[in-house]
DNA sequence: GTCTATATCACGATAGAC
DNA sequence: GTCTATCGTGATATAGAC
């Protein structure tokens, strides 16, 4: 019969091996840092025969990255569907987040890019790029409304949901694309068991208590939160 | 007699003018993805003029880096070389680090690659490389001191000074580099004056609460957060 | 200091044999 | 599906006139 939905440990295709290579490449040196021949001879092809996989740079690209974010959001929406209270949710979101991104580095590095890079080429042109962006949001809109979710039940003080989310990626997908400046800064691995686990106790802990409901007399004076 | 040390508003030098320039491109597509030809065009000068300004590509490059380096350097010392307590000197600080990254777009988007990214090419070969690499661990030393001082003077709860380091450049660099992303998660624009004050109550807020010195009993009540 | 012209090379992408 | 060969373009960098 078909093998449609099992996953091929055995074999795997040459796709899979390009994106493999693309995935790590990419990651390290950007859009533009890297070639196609480059990407070729790193899985074992010539450039021709990449070019028969992916009908161009930007499609392997996106590719790449599509699969980096469907990967994170099969990590994620466990958590997220889960019936647990806010503070129990966000806390398995996080260490769900923090496992993902520091399972392969490369996926890290990649998502920061997508997240703050204006791509050279037009992504919404090709159907991965779309594809892309709507995983991006439909990630977004889960933690986001998780942190909605608990302000409007009282869980979480009232702040900005966006802000958090902001805060939120930068000290996790940061961290761990942060690479060999990360390591040189922590003085250690930032893959290990250890430091994995060291760094969900340290975000927990910030937001754990960054995010706690106040009592309001010692909320902010300027309660005005736009956004 | 000499003009030396004096800023000179009125006439740009041609090297200024290509810095602009470079610092704008470089912090929008990356190393790889500018060529000398646009740096040249947009700073109004044949290329072979700007090679005869910076000896190659990479040298421009560091060279924009360090400036941007040298400028966010000016702009945290008076903040670590007050005499305050360490709490009022950790909000010194991100009041001038967010105000320093919120000037210009570009220099956070930069500064967040030269974080991140192995750069392709060798650095320490250049005498800007080396000077890119001594501001950056000089204003690391900076913040990891006075975070270190704040621990042993019990103004700040026992941790990782090099993890809040990490988070902290997450929740500023990162943001502030996020551009198109980051507008659209929070609904406007990341620069306005509202939009940063906004960005430096909440991360203050953040920090305050996360860094705080706690009574022994509750620091590791962990079991409510935990999974 | 700025220019035109050029050297040398790598790039993305295609054609077509096998 | 994979290969060799090639097209057209643009890259960094240099040479030398003005």
């Amino acid at each position: 019969m078909s093998t449609r939905g099992l996953p091929a440990p055995v074999a795997p295709s040459s796709r899979d091996k390009i994106l493999d290579v693309a995935e790590v490449l990419f990651a390290r040196r950007g859009f533009a840092g890297v070639g196609m021949r480059e990407v070729a001879e790193a899985a074992g092809l010539g450039k021709s025969s990449l070019f028969h996989h992916f009908r161009s740079k930007a499609q392997l690209y996106l590719a790449a990255l599509e699969r980096v974010l469907r990967r994170l959001d099969e990590r994620l929406a466990p958590a997220l569907a889960s019936s647990l209270g806010p503070a129990e949710k966000l806390d398995r979101f996080t260490d769900a987040l923090v496992d993902a991104l520091a399972e392969q580095a490369s996926a890290a590095r990649l998502l920061l890019r997508a997240l703050f890079e204006d791509d050279a080429f037009d992504a919404e042109a090709w159907p991965e790029g779309q594809s892309v962006e709507r995983r991006i949001e439909a990630i977004l809109a889960g933690i986001t409304g998780l942190l909605h979710d608990g302000i409007e039940a009282g869980a979480f003080r009232r702040t900005s949901p966006a802000h958090v989310v902001q805060t939120l990626i930068g000290a996790t997908v940061y961290h761990f694309a942060s690479g060999e400046f990360g390591e040189g800064l922590l003085g250690g691995p930032l893959l290990s068991a250890q430091a994995v686990a060291t760094r969900k106790a340290e975000l927990k802990s910030f937001l754990h208590c960054g995010l706690a409901a106040r009592p309001a007399q010692s909320e902010r004076r300027e309660t005005k939160w736009t956004s």
